[in-house]
DNA sequence: TGTACATCAGTGAACGCGCGTTCACTGATGTAC
DNA sequence: TGTACATCAGTGAACGCGCGTTCACTGATGTAC
């Protein structure tokens, strides 16, 4: 590995460089897994992408699949801080709301899968993993934070809950993001972005009188 | 390969024979690649599973890559039937949608991935592959389908039209089943599914008066 | 209808390749005195 | 503070394995007469 003065850093390197080694194949691992897929990955590219060589992986994850849940509960833990950021930017529940969802349903969000949503992302992968793989637990608990932001800008009236409220929208998210990337470049992809997006604005039905 | 008489079957078969392998390769590939992703289904598995050996495979397709394709336009094509079949048993648009939500949303469905929407099963996948893949027209057609059925059933009052309001609709489906499935052993699997076929509900909002 | 033979669907061994993982090795880091 | 040395983070070759794809071969099917 070559150093910025061009000097060649040889084997054993510091803690701090350790830690922050062990770092960089996480944030590197959280995004190229949401891009492309876990198994669409190789362990070598992972390393590499951090700075390093393949060989080292063992010291730093017990396999894979541990580093796959390692990468999971890191992405689902910086989505959560920047929604929570972005709620607390804003007035009232209901704009919160409204600036979560656009956001999350938007261009960018699309076009950028590595830096998206986990629960997005990481669900095709995590739904054919069996019952006991580490990354499975972690994406069920990264889901609950994501929730607990969405349950917090719930209009006070839903008819069952702020929960349930957030578990529709995160659906209604969740699937109009993923329908979108399956058919980017083609219209539809628009259209299922603007749809979902609308379906999540408080509700002004026609036909209720004033309101 | 050893027919049910216990005799063994040499190579090349009646043209007929031909066409039903063919068939039975796509079928099986179908529910394969629904139920544990295009690329965790070996060629080998699949034509095991269509009662055949891997070689000759490259007879009846091109590629693994053409026959996904071949097996997501057979997967939407028998789910587009299914779905008019159930529209068709019901005497109007609103019961006809309320049929299709709930059982696309149902315990069943979430566990059978094999025999299950192919927008939901196909979506993370698709996603994934690059712009000129031949499985992308395939499933981008294959939403069109569904998304006409869905067209047909929505209520009359819809505030953009009925095709937002499938769009909508299969959004929030596909992203209730695909929480579900990434979350399934836990409880919140099911509260996706019962959040996502409530919130699919005509809306009777509590603050309107009669109606 | 019967015969001769070309066709070609399916077989199974083999190919090159990339994967996750292991391991002997290196030499700066970190520590004991 | 200085010295001696054990530790261990990272390297890169190597491992066994399964993959998509190719191909020489087989012999019943389908056809020409």
């Amino acid at each position: 590995m070559y150093l910025s003065d061009g000097s060649i850093l040889v084997p054993r390197v510091s803690r701090e460089q350790t830690d922050n080694n062990r770092i960089a194949i996480t944030d590197a691992s959280a995004r190229l897994f949401r891009e492309r897929g876990i198994d669409n990955v190789s362990v070598a590219e992972l390393m590499a992408a951090a700075g390093l060589t393949h060989g080292g992986f063992y010291g730093h994850f017990e396999s894979k699949d541990e580093l796959a849940a390692e990468a999971c509960r890191w992405a689902f833990g910086r989505s959560a801080e920047r929604w929570k950021k972005r709620v607390a930017e804003k007035s009232d529940r209901s704009l919160a709301r409204a600036a979560l969802t656009d956001r999350y349903l938007s261009v960018q969000a699309r076009s950028n899968p590595g830096a998206s949503c986990p629960a997005a992302a990481f669900a095709g992968d995590v739904a054919r993993e069996s019952a006991d793989a580490p990354v499975r637990a972690a994406y069920a608990a990264g889901v609950e934070e994501l929730l607990k932001v969405l349950a917090s800008v719930q209009e006070t009236d839903m008819p069952h809950g702020d929960r349930e409220g957030a578990l529709a929208d995160l659906a209604t998210m969740v699937g109009g993001l993923i329908l979108a990337r399956a058919t980017e470049g083609k219209p539809i992809s628009d259209e299922f972005l603007t749809a979902a997006r609308r379906r999540l604005k408080p509700h002004k039905r026609p036909r209720s009188s004033g309101y």
